[in-house]
DNA sequence: AAAAAGTGAGCGAGCGTTCACTCAAAGGGA
DNA sequence: TCCCTTTGAGTGAACGCTCGCTCACTTTTT
């Protein structure tokens, strides 16, 4: 990202970030177009040249920009009031309406995430990722401390499987592939019953979570 | 794929699907090129185009050949002795010890997954996903009715959430962006910490499928 | 009037797909 | 047995198209 692109106005910013996410998720990386992203961006090509270094460029800045939206979201959720079950149930109901919602992010995820390429996504891992799993390891790690998460599992082990079904969840209601899956799996009718998913995970993970000798499903 | 490639050479046809494997693998779908599949497999990009519709045909085909592959080892497991937790361990390990050895083939099923042209993919969820569905949700209502799994939560959304571990297991293992994270949630050494994760996880596993009032970690 | 920002036609490389062709094997007539 | 014909698998140069990116040019700003 040259340093024009933060001298445009925020509007026209806005503009080329939603043509770019429109069109890196709908058809993927490889197969997006430069020249539709500019034309819905109302913007020339050249423009966007004289923002971006090239499509790598383009690419990563919009990851990271959608990367922050979600990040505030977690990070107000994280400063809620209540333990660690009353969050980790706020970050699946949220999950469940963001993921609906901006289906096109997801998307953009995923496509990041499976890109093979490794040196188009590998410097964007670690700003990614670490965010969350800083947060996940906290909430656990201070759990575990007032002893109603069980102590006998590594604390950022905890936080990456939790994350691994956080993940899914996010695909499984964002891309085709995995909400055709979600259907396979479960039921047709699984994305009408949006209450009995957060419910049996919930259920999953209190008892994953569970301290030993405490019955899950009160909270201290 | 034409009734031609059912009858060519064996010897043939396995080359023709490793090239293929590893440059859908190694490039994306639409990033691969079929001359190069041809080159490397030593037939003429003609010969290929008497065999497969076209390329989408080509991808399909080679991602059901090595589904077909997974399917059998899984149900090797599935018919072994012992209860479900020492069948899951054993999934678990295979699926470590198989997507490390196969990376390229998982990285297909990621490419796959993430593929947001649904059109190329829809056709083949139900195929490469009931197999496994069924066989999880079998186990688990079996051990249901035995109670030494919990009763209290549906059997097919135990199976999925089961599975959206492996699935990610599998990933965390073979392609880059995911080995990246798993780094950067846990430990820069996880993986030559094998036997940590798979315990690690069993533990997570047991309790959370545990049935009320029985202790995890013994098995009946 | 100089510098900065914006433009978009066009270049060139890449690739899916085709098709006119080759050639080895099978069939059959003498 | 030999030769001629037919068949269809195999071939790869070439076509047509797409798209990232450039650059000579225009417009706007200072």
């Amino acid at each position: 990202m040259k340093e024009l692109f933060g001298r445009i106005s925020e509007e026209k910013r806005n503009r080329i970030f939603e043509a770019s996410v429109n069109e890196f998720a709908h058809n993927g990386y490889e197969q997006a177009n430069i020249n539709v992203i500019a034309a819905n961006a109302g913007v020339s090509v050249g423009s966007i040249y004289k923002y971006f270094e090239n499509k790598q460029d383009l690419f990563l800045t919009t990851v990271k920009h959608c990367a922050l939206g979600l990040k505030s979201i977690l990070e107000g959720v994280m400063q809620s009031a209540g333990g660690w079950k009353s969050r980790v149930r706020a970050i699946l109901h949220i999950v469940q309406k963001h993921s609906r919602e901006h289906r096109v992010v997801i998307q953009l995820y995923s496509e990041m995430a499976a890109q093979c390429n490794a040196s188009v996504v590998l410097p964007a891992v670690e700003e990614m990722e670490s965010i969350s799993a800083e947060l996940y390891s906290d909430l656990i790690r201070q759990a575990q401390r007032e002893h109603i998460v069980r102590e006998d599992c590594d604390p950022k082990m905890l936080a990456f499987l939790m994350d691994n079904l956080f993940m899914m969840f996010q695909f499984s209601y964002a891309c085709d592939y995995y909400r055709e899956r979600f259907k396979v799996y479960v039921d047709r009718d699984i994305f009408e019953r949006d209450d009995f998913v957060v419910d049996q995970t919930m259920r999953f993970l209190e008892s994953a979570f569970a301290a030993a000798g405490r019955t899950p499903g009160r909270e201290p």
